[in-house]
DNA sequence: CACTTGATGGTATGTTTGTACCATAAAAGA
DNA sequence: TCTTTTATGGTACAAACATACCATCAAGTG
């Protein structure tokens, strides 16, 4: 046998080209041509790993899925590492933290989320696509937040009326809207960052 | 001369099937002969009336961006209108009636904010679409809630302390992203409107 | 009635795309 | 050493696409 290579790594050199073509140019105009340019091999080679085009998109966005949720566990992980090993975090920084993973600041994380979103986007009209694992991360920090508001709520760190499950959507859903339009280039990081640091000042209490 | 033609409708009857294709199978699959099919007309006639697929892609999104400001205009004025004709309509409702516009209950609406959300992404890779109407309306109705939210909070209907423009932004970043998470299929219309319910009766004390 | 002009159909063309096919170097096993 | 397998390059090909070109019909105008 020849070199005897690495196939995962190759498969992420490749994997990490189509993203980047997909965040300059949009994922519509991915070709098996631009992202072979972009890995610095041959269309072949591409073929190769990946067989059809199909298949080539599928593990992208495989791969951005497993990314999203170390993003986040990341996040997490710093905020817990902050407040002192033996010290529980405060949920409200701990919701802060998971919050504003959704809002792109440096270039690498527009990068991130704008191909993520432009794989959800396609989701809902490519059959191949449907039905992906892109429901699985957010399910996931949903019940997250509910358990981390409902603690709060029971320290009495929130209004006790608030309802968890409730609010946990609404900060979702506004810190992927929040996210969305920084990406459309209407708002800045920064304000989108303000938005969410407001509206988590308002949900909860200064703790006692 | 020929028939002697009304080009307005002509043009709007070919744009009505691009925004059904692009619905169906989505924007990056829009073909001139696709559309050219689904409006029971020749390919060439598509050229005729908009000469370039660019310029047929454009036009359809101004009428989108056209059709928005209608939408929200229309949602307002049946508030306006079902609070009596000489009673002010409460600043909850109109607030309520805004927000929900983006939420897409039947099919028609589900259409349109589908194909309105494929284009923005869109805009973001896509010179020839960048820099368009997108910001126009959000701006608008940006102003227009902080209006609203305003005049809540001197008439002694929220908090004394809430920060209208803050709270203007979280609104609209949390309207979008439960329309978004509907479209995606994550959740259904009526948790999404339920969301936007609950949080309108936290943020609004009842009057009085 | 001739003629111009608006509205339409059909077809040709050059380009780009995904994929299939053929070839070959190199390393490991017999 | 001969053969099999892995990794790679190059090229060919059919389909689809946007667009340009040529033709025609009909309705008003002179």
């Amino acid at each position: 046998m020849p070199k005897l290579v690495d196939h995962e790594e190759r498969r992420a050199h490749i994997i990490d080209a189509l993203l980047r073509a997909a965040a300059s140019d949009g994922l519509h105009a991915v070709t098996m041509r631009s992202v072979a340019i972009g890995a610095g091999v041959s269309v072949r080679l591409v073929q190769y790993y990946f067989d059809t085009k199909e298949q080539l998109l599928l593990a992208a966005m495989e791969r951005l899925a497993v990314r999203m949720g170390e993003r986040v566990r990341r996040r997490v992980g710093e905020r817990v590492g902050a407040a002192g090993s033996s010290t529980a975090p405060r949920p409200r920084d701990v919701v802060e933290a998971v919050l504003l993973e959704a809002v792109p600041t440096d270039e690498e994380s527009r990068t991130f989320h704008l191909v993520y979103t432009e794989y959800a986007v396609l989701s809902v009209t490519d059959p191949a696509l449907a039905g992906q694992r892109f429901l699985a991360a957010p399910d996931e920090m949903e019940a997250f937040l509910v358990a981390q508001l409902t603690a709060a709520r029971e320290a009495g760190d929130t209004d006790p009326r608030m309802d968890a499950r409730q609010e946990a959507v609404v900060l979702l859903a506004a810190s992927a809207g929040l996210g969305l339009s920084v990406l459309l280039g209407q708002r800045t990081a920064d304000d989108a960052t303000a938005a969410v640091r407001y509206h988590l000042g308002r949900l909860f209490h200064p703790a006692r």
